[in-house]
DNA sequence: TAACTCGCTTCCGCTCAGTGGAAGAAGTTC
DNA sequence: GAACTTCTTCCACTGAGCGGAAGCGAGTTA
């Protein structure tokens, strides 16, 4: 980010998490210059802490020379917050496998919905929120579930920022978006038409933990069945309540981490 | 690790590193001084850098004080060899829909095999390889497929190793083995009976690309169903098949980031 | 209530790992 | 074969990292 220009008081492990980072930008494989200049290293330290990382198995280096992400991040990765991805992933699965509709798990990772799991199938795949992906929570069913069961003050810090828009019908006005959320939580669910992307809608319900919200789960469908849409909704609140079930004895800081991180 | 005492010449990135790695040791959070331990780090040194660390979001911090790994880590490896998953995902999922017993994708890496995806039912589940997991391949049936397809100088290096025996079931003689896989390319399918754990039975095919070996599908049953597992053969191929169109068009190298980072 | 214990946090002066400009190598294009 | 671009190596300087030790604060014992 900052300029390539000696800047004292930097840690190496920012550069290290600079340099994955870097990946994030772009989709595929980056050259070592790519990389400095998207971290905003040196070229020669870039080198340097590049060629460690490859040796540490977190970079990997294609026949080519560019460098990629190795799967020795993605393994010591997979021990992050397994518990609420563990349980519940086999109940993604069902609800699946019930509605024939591509199903997401997510959580709130600061201000914004993090997708944990998703299951398609291999015919249609309505383009969304792919797994470790962001989306804003005022666009997305899951994230406007989320929202409007969550604590007074997330919400109302939410409602404070400026609320980007996607889409034509992207609701950001912030009243309209707060009585809307007065209205998922008195439905308890929520859905969109057309806020992220044109083609397609969603349908989300919310999946508590001790009481409070903890997660949501949400089916992604083509626009044409937006109208009938609330049929799911019994199936969604059945799985809502198995995964509630299954990850009842589970504390919920350990269930993803605390998000309490990401929540600036 | 290494001892407490300064051992000059260790690099930050390798501290990070170890930091990381403590938490594959063992499951659930750990508190400053286990991750000081673990990671053969000074106590202070662990702290400054796992502040840092819980800083950048690659660590959380519980209520209760103790460390976890953060969201941020994983979502970073999201970005990782997502080719293949993404693209073998909805067939794994199919596999599982079609036969209803746990299915497997996994890679080589280095002498273990690795597990991509995994999809499984929220009834029964035979513990096996979680992903993100490792097992020794002669174990395995998904691990004989691969080891059966590879270069020859591969399965030889992996025949020269001393074999890890997990239950009384598990071939660990070279010679029986080495004949095993012959019959293994032969056929085109790997079994295993209890070779990993008493009371499951696997079988996998393999999933080529370019005419090299990819990477493998295979499903685990319980044991009572060893004996009519091969009914699931046309199925399994069948998704092989799609798998292999599917990612026809994707570089061997970038399926899986060269896995050869991991391949000592 | 004072004296321990245990785990975490902060301090601070020393020093070597990290630094990055520059020059060299290797490959590519015109 | 000269002018690129991209990667790799070199090396002398220096401040980020280091870690022993002292400080804290919450329990626990006596």
């Amino acid at each position: 980010m900052a300029g390539g220009s000696r800047e004292p008081g930097r840690t190496v492990t920012s550069k290290v998490l600079a340099i994955l980072e870097a990946f994030e930008q772009s989709r595929g494989a980056l050259s070592l210059t790519d990389i400095a200049e998207k971290s905003g290293l040196p070229l020669s330290t870039a080198h340097r802490l590049v060629t460690e990382l490859t040796d540490w198995g977190l970079l990997s280096r294609e026949p080519n020379g560019r460098y990629q992400l190795g799967i020795r991040l993605w393994e010591l990765a997979q021990n992050t917050g397994r518990q609420l991805r563990d349980a519940a992933r086999p109940f993604v699965q069902d609800l699946f496998s019930l509605t024939g509709e591509t199903a997401h798990l997510a959580v709130r990772a600061g201000h914004e919905v993090l997708y944990i799991d998703r299951v398609y199938g291999s015919r249609r795949v309505p383009r969304a929120g792919r797994i470790g992906g962001r989306l804003p929570m005022h666009a997305t069913a899951v994230g406007k579930v989320i929202l409007a069961f969550e604590e007074d003050w997330v919400r109302d810090a939410y409602l404070n920022r400026q609320l980007e828009r996607h889409t034509a019908h992207t609701h950001v006005d912030p009243k309209q978006l707060a009585a809307e959320l007065t209205r998922i939580r008195e439905q308890g669910y929520a859905t969109t038409l057309e806020e992220v992307r044109l083609g397609s809608c969603s349908i989300a319900v919310p999946v508590f933990h001790t009481g409070r919200i903890g997660a949501s789960i949400g089916l992604v469908l083509p626009t044409d069945q937006a109208a009938t849409m609330t049929r799911h909704l019994p199936v969604l609140r059945g799985i809502a309540a198995q995964i509630e079930r299954a990850t009842a004895r589970i504390p919920l800081e350990t269930l993803l981490g605390s998000h309490a991180a990401l929540t600036d």
